[in-house]
RNA sequence: GCGGAGGUUGCCGAGUCAGGUCAAAGGCGGCAGACUCAAGAUCUGCCUCUGUAGGGAUUCGCCGGUUCGAAUCCGGCCCUCCGCACCA
């Protein structure tokens, strides 16, 4: 499986990989996660549930590692913590994967059948995806694999709780969360645009769209604005109603197939791929007959409001397939326009309607100043859209913010039946079979009206009251809860609980997850009892009805709630925040007490890979499965806590992996060296290593409290690496040390590497597991600054004397240190005061001119007697240490800044 | 455009909220030395420039300001990345 650690040392005696397996045994026999009720302060994580569409990738096992580290930080700390995971079924894409299987799409049956064989024989692969016709087969298959790898990871996940959005206890949930938004009147019904594809006759989501999840579509709404003619009226669209005023003619393309429609007893004309397409927003609208380019070329068209007749012009670029294949044209506010005028000799007289910053605003400017047309027809549209007014003169909308008027004109236009919309997508779009994508529209769609106030400001107050990390997300979520507005909340496929107002719709996936975390308090109490509204009012709100006695079942799935409830920590990407997060906020402040509402919210990062984005369609998605089945569970922990903070990008690439998994082996051996060695350490540089080791303690603490895992690993591993590397140098034996530490290393550890530390733990004599041990909780000592510090000082007298060797080029044959006496030290304290009434008065300017180097605070008299061995042995010659003498001395030491002198020897002949 | 984040020494990446102890952690990489027959691994030192005594000069996107003192505070500018929906 793995070699690549194997190969990297020879000598080295290789660490035996730990059996993760059978400590994740150990733990699931013993029950070590399994929370319940107590005295002990609580503490409730949990990650967004995994949509079981298939296997886990290194993203989500960087989210759930993360949320897995805090869990076990916080038993160490005493708390009771609550870690479960559910799985996500509703939605469409497993349906559509169910579709593409029955139908023997070959991608998807490669696709699957490669998914599969990562965790079953060889011969009962295809027999599994045979099942996968079934929905329901694809989704269990996958939540059950999502769970082995889970525990794979180590996490430490109470799994009695774990449930399905599918399971008809959770649906009886949701039904009673959609009647009480209901009876609070937060569901309406009302018209509604979606991305839909004809052939399927179904709504179609970014998963269904070819390309969808890199290059989003979106939808733009034309206003096919009516030109009357003769015979028929022409429709021409555009996404700027606001420039009727300024049109001069229509383009129509000679080479297209163009149709009459039907629209409210007119007959209009349009392209007849937009007949096609209109029919999805207005059934109404009907084909009447064929109509030629020619035709209506050679008619005279009246522009609505003005009044004014203009003419079409042949023009083979206008595009058939956008809008309604007609497009009217405003060469003064469209650089294309003005082109196309150009291209076909029309002398086209632009026509300016538009100031930007005061300053008549052109196209033909706009073109000038950007070259390209494209480039400068949509900075023209920006600048316009966003910081543009209309000219005084024009009729209407004179004065008007470019925004405000193109709304105005919309809506009068379409009132007066002079115009429709269009709706488009943004680019031409297939579903993953080849299927067209259009536009629809939906008349009756459900929709979640999140635009109420007092909701609103119900949120707003449990943002500002809880945790975020990092917390500039606050300001973030305070904005999105502005912006929310109405949210579809059902659909017409997929998996999921029917809506129980209209049972023929099926409601949206991201709906039905808003207060989920609520059912992991009673999910393994009430089994597969499904209950009723009434029980889920008195166990959610406390809301008892008259007169009846509720089963036990039910008041211990009360108590449960009640201890458990608000979520303490949700640990989720960073993409979420605007879908996920607002309605899993705005649902909390609905429904519960402000007791029960979330109480913190990290927002994990992006995770790439080799420093490039992660995406389907680039197929660089590393499987979580095989991350841990070839470095292990450990490792995989450990880059995720180390490589970077929990909210930063992480980049999981190979070269980072070799380095940190050569570190781990190194500290494994390390740890199990010491955990062997039965030798007592004594000696001042074991004392120092003992007091570095307490104050790296406390900072990984409050380090970890903040959820800086990366700084709080730092702090723990490569900081007692390096302390160790000093010890050396000190004459220290690192295993030595190391076996004095180990009772609070371990531990502090086991929160990354826990399959290891709970072996060690085991080794080193210890009943019970590490994983719910609580840390003692101890102090550093007042010594242990002073120790530190006095460290520090020597080590810089030892890197000032490196300094003066190398630069005068003189090796010594031994070294003096003069240290500050009393009196000097009394004079240098005066002297900062401004008080110069002291003896020396050269002490003055020295003072004066160094006082950024002068440290009062260390005892240097308490280092040197301690410490001073230590700079010998660290540069290899003799060392003498006296107080400063003012009678005989040259040089006078200050506070923190002893003399150094170099004795005797040669000057290197080399510099 | 709106909203958010960010630009640090060869690279990655801390530090910025609480200004001095910051020529600026850590890692990678490079150079030199120790060990070794050798290579690798490991260890030690160095890696802006400069200096025959621990010093000096110039640096933290650009320009200006506040301050005895700015990577850190304030103002302006340039550039990069992310989100802007009904999709899990």
């Amino acid at each position: 499986m793995d070699n690549n650690h194997c190969s990297s040392s020879t000598h080295n005696i290789k660490v035996k990989m730990t059996n993760e397996k059978k400590l994740q045994d150990s733990w699931s026999k013993n029950r070590v996660f399994q929370a319940n009720p107590d005295e002990r302060e609580k503490f409730f994580i949990t990650v967004p549930w995994p949509y079981t569409s298939g296997p886990l990738h290194v993203g989500h096992g960087r989210t759930f590692a993360i949320a897995d580290i805090i869990a076990r930080y916080k038993r160490l700390r005493g708390y009771n913590v609550l870690f479960p995971i559910g799985f996500h079924e509703s939605g469409t894409p497993i349906g559509a994967i169910s579709d593409k299987i029955r139908k023997g799409e070959r991608k998807t049956l490669d696709l699957y059948r490669n998914y599969i064989s990562a965790y079953e024989e060889k011969n009962n692969v295809n027999k599994i995806l045979e099942t996968f016709v079934e929905p329901d087969k694809v989704a269990s298959y996958f939540a059950d694999k999502i769970k082995e790898d889970f525990t794979r990871m180590g996490l430490s996940v109470d799994w009695r709780r774990s449930f399905r959005s599918t399971d008809l206890p959770y649906k009886r949930m949701v039904e009673w969360q959609f009647r009480l938004l209901d009876s609070q009147g937060k569901i309406k019904r009302g018209r509604h645009t979606v991305l839909f594809s004809p052939d399927d006759g179904n709504p179609v989501g970014e998963d269904d769209i070819d390309d969808g999840d890199t290059n989003k579509v979106s939808i733009e709404d034309f206003v096919s604005v009516l030109f009357k003619g003769e015979k028929f009226s022409l429709a021409a669209s555009s996404l700027r109603p606001e420039t009727v005023f300024g049109i001069t003619n229509l383009w129509v393309n000679e080479a297209t197939e163009y149709v009459f429609v039907d629209f409210e007893g007119k007959k209009i004309a349009m392209s007849e791929k937009a007949a096609g397409k209109i029919k999805l927003q207005h059934p109404e609208m009907i084909v009447t007959g064929k109509c030629s380019a020619k035709e209506i070329l050679s008619g005279e068209y009246t522009i609505p409001i003005t009044g004014k007749k203009i003419h079409a012009y042949a023009n083979e670029h206008i595009d058939p397939d956008q809008a309604s294949g007609i497009v009217f044209s405003v060469p003064g506010h469209s650089v294309r326009d003005l082109q196309f005028g150009k291209i076909f000799g029309h002398d086209l007289v632009p026509i300016y309607l538009i100031n930007v910053d005061g300053k008549l605003s052109k196209a033909d400017d706009a073109l000038k100043k950007h070259g390209d047309v494209e480039v400068a027809n949509s900075e023209l549209y920006k600048e316009e859209f966003y910081s543009g007014y209309m000219l005084e003169h024009i009729p209407l909308i004179g004065g008007m913010k470019v925004s405000d008027a193109r709304e105005k004109i919309k809506n009068m236009l379409i009132e007066e039946k002079n115009a429709f919309l269009f709706h488009e997508t943004s680019r031409k779009a297939k579903t993953r079979n080849g299927s067209p994508v259009h536009v629809a529209v939906f008349d009756n769609q459900w929709f979640i009206d999140y635009l109420e106030p007092e909701w609103k400001a119900a949120t707003r107050e449990a943002v500002n009251s809880m945790r975020f990390t990092p917390d500039f997300y606050r300001k973030n979520m305070l904005d999105i809860v502005d912006w929310i507005s109405v949210r579809a909340c059902a659909r017409k496929r997929g998996l999921g609980t029917p809506l129980p107002m209209d049972p023929s719709w099926v409601i949206e996936s991201l709906s039905d997850s808003t207060i989920y975390p609520a059912f992991y308090t009673i999910s393994h109490i009430i089994g597969n009892r499904e209950l009723s509204d009434d029980e889920f009012n008195y166990i959610f709100l406390q809301d008892r009805a008259n007169g009846i006695v509720y089963p036990d079942y039910v008041e211990s799935a009360k108590k449960e709630f009640s201890y458990w409830y608000g979520v303490d920590e949700r640990i989720t990407a960073q993409p979420h925040l605007s879908n996920h997060l607002i309605f899993y906020l705005m649902n909390h402040t609905a429904i519960f007490r402000k007791k029960y509402w979330p109480k913190g919210i990290t927002i994990a990062g992006t995770v790439i890979s080799n420093g490039a984005k992660i995406s389907k369609s680039k197929g660089n998605a590393v499987s979580l499965l095989d991350i841990v089945n070839t470095h292990g569970a450990d490792l995989f922990r450990l880059y995720v806590a180390v490589n970077s903070d929990p909210w930063s990008t992480l980049d999981w690439n190979q070269k980072d992996v070799e380095i940190i998994s050569k570190k781990y082996e190194e500290l494994k051996e390390l740890i199990m060296n010491a955990a062997n060695n039965a030798e007592k350490p004594s000696g001042i540089h074991y004392s120092i290593f003992a007091s570095r080791f307490r104050i790296h303690l406390r900072n990984f603490n409050s380090e970890m409290e903040r959820y800086s895992i990366r700084n709080a690993y730092i702090e723990i591993i490569y900081e007692i690496i390096n302390d160790l590397a000093d010890l050396r140098n000190m004459g220290g034996v690192p295993e030595i040390a190391v076996s004095s530490i180990l009772e609070n290393w371990i531990p502090a550890l086991s929160c990354v590497m826990p399959h290891f530390c709970e072996e060690i733990w085991k080794k080193m004599g210890k009943n019970g597991f590490v994983s719910n041990y609580e840390m003692n909780k101890f102090e550093v000592m007042q010594e242990d600054e002073k120790i530190v510090s006095s460290l520090k000082y020597v080590k810089n007298i030892i890197s000032d004397v490196r300094e003066i060797r190398k630069v005068t080029g003189i090796i010594p044959n031994s070294i003096e240190v003069i240290i500050c006496g009393e009196s000097e030290r009394a004079d240098v304290e005066k002297i900062l005061r401004k008080d110069f009434n002291v003896g020396d008065k050269k002490l003055i300017s020295m003072v004066m001119k160094s006082r950024g180097k002068i440290d009062l605070e260390i005892d240097e008299k308490y280092a040197m007697e301690r410490m001073a061995k230590l700079i010998e042995t660290s540069l290899g010659m003799p060392l003498e240490w006296r107080v400063y003498d003012r009678i005989g001395d040259r040089k006078t030491p200050l506070p923190g800044k002893p003399v150094i002198n170099l004795i005797g020897g040669v000057k290197n002949a080399d510099r």
